[in-house]
DNA sequence: ATGTTCGGAGTGAACATTCACTCCCATTCT
DNA sequence: AGAATGGGAGTGAATGTTCACTCCGAACAT
C-alpha cells in the first residue's frame, strides 16, 4: 500500500462513518479502526481533524462541480440547461447515498455556515454554474426576479430534501420520478 | 421562583445555546449557568440531556401546530389553505430565529430521522395540518400527483432553506419576498 | 422537626492529540 | 555481494481535557 493508498483509505473511512454515524459516531479511533491504520497516522496526512474534515469536504465538492460542468453546453436554453444539471446532480446524490449523507451532515454544520458565506459572498463567478445560470435567466425574465439565494433556496431546497428522504428510505425516488421532481424544482423557481 | 419558572428557565437556556452554538456548544454546564441553576437542578427536571433536548423539540413543534391551525378553516379553497398555512410558518421562523435554528439543529440530527419517520409513517390523520392538506389537494387533482414525501420536500425544502438563509443574514427576507417565496413553493407542488 | 428542593464538587468514560518507539527499505560502506 | 546505517512512515499507549451524570450536604418550606 503506498502513501496516497493510505490517505485515500483515511478519507473513505472518514466519508463512511459521518454518513452513516454522524460527526458523533466519528472519533479518531474509529476512522483508524475502519481504515486500517493506527490513529497517530492520521495525523501523518491531515494536521488535525477538522483539517481532514474540510478536505473531505472540499474534495467531494469539486467532484460533483466537475460533474455538473461535463457535458455543459451554454448554447443551450436556459430551462433546458438546468434540467440536465439538476438532474445530474440529483442522480448522483442517488447514486452516492454516503457522499450525500456526509454533505448534508457538513453543510448543517458550523463547518456549512462557513462554506456557505464564502459561497454565496464569494467574488466567484465563473466557477459556479448554477450562479451563472440563475442570474442569465434572471436576466432574461425566465426565471423569477428573486435575489439569488431566494433562487438558490426553490432550487437545492426541494432536491436536498428529496434525495435525503430517498436515502433514508422515506420513497422510492424510480426514473420516472426522478425526472418528474427536477420538473418541479422549475416549476418554483421560473416565471 | 417556582418549579414551572425553573423547567422554563432550563428549556430557554438550552434552545438559546443549541440555536446559537449547536448541540457542541450546549453542554449541561453551560446550560445550567445560562439558566441561573446547578447542574444537578436540571436533572431534576429531565431524566437525560437526550429528553430535555427532546421534551424542547416536541413542545416547540407543538406550538407550531398550534399556530398552524389558528384561524384554519376547511370550508376555504385548497390553495388558499397551503398559502394561509406556509406564510404563516414562515412568519414564525422569521419572527422566532433561536427557535428555527433549534429546530433546524434538531431535524438534522439523528433525533430528527427518528422524528421524520414516525412522522412520516405515523398513524397520525388528524393532528398532521399539512398532511390533510396535501393529500386533499391531489386527490382533487389540484397539486401534482406525487407522493406525499416528494410533496412534503417541495414544500418545506426551500421553506427551510430560505428562512435559514434570511436568519443567517444572507438576504433580507421582508413582507413582499416572504409572501412572494411561499408562492413559490406553491408553484412548485401545484398541478 | 421533618420533608422537599437545590447545587456544585466529584466521577468515570470518551475524546483529540502527542510522542517515544518500531520496522522497513534504500543507500552506503566493506 | 553482503553487512551496516539512516531516515522516515507507521503505531498505539499515554496525556490532558471535556463531558454527562451522581450524590450528599445546604437551604428552604411547612
Amino acid at each position: 500500500m503506498n502513501t496516497s493508498d493510505k490517505r485515500q483509505e483515511i478519507l473513505n473511512a472518514a466519508l463512511e462513518l459521518i454518513a452513516e454515524q454522524g460527526f458523533h459516531g466519528a472519533p479518531i479511533a474509529s476512522i483508524a479502526d475502519q481504515a486500517g491504520v493506527g490513529t497517530g497516522t492520521i495525523y501523518r496526512y491531515f494536521e488535525t481533524k477538522d483539517l481532514l474534515i474540510n478536505t473531505l469536504f472540499q474534495e467531494l465538492h469539486d467532484t460533483i462541480q466537475a460533474r455538473l460542468m461535463d457535458g455543459y453546453d451554454t448554447d443551450r436554453p436556459v430551462r433546458e440547461r438546468f434540467i440536465r444539471a439538476h438532474t445530474a446532480l440529483l442522480r448522483f446524490f442517488v447514486a452516492h447515498p454516503l457522499q450525500f449523507r456526509f454533505h448534508e451532515q457538513y453543510l448543517h454544520s458550523p463547518y456549512g455556515v462557513i462554506f456557505r458565506r464564502d459561497h454565496i459572498f464569494g467574488q466567484g463567478g465563473d466557477e459556479d454554474l448554477y450562479r451563472m445560470l440563475l442570474e442569465e435567466g434572471r436576466t432574461r425574465q425566465i426565471v423569477k426576479d428573486f435575489p439569488l439565494v431566494v433562487l438558490f433556496a426553490l432550487a437545492f431546497g426541494p432536491l436536498l430534501t428529496v434525495a435525503r428522504d430517498h436515502i433514508l428510505g422515506f420513497v422510492n425516488l424510480d426514473e420516472t420520478l426522478l425526472v418528474q421532481t427536477v420538473q418541479a424544482c422549475w416549476d418554483g423557481i421560473k416565471q
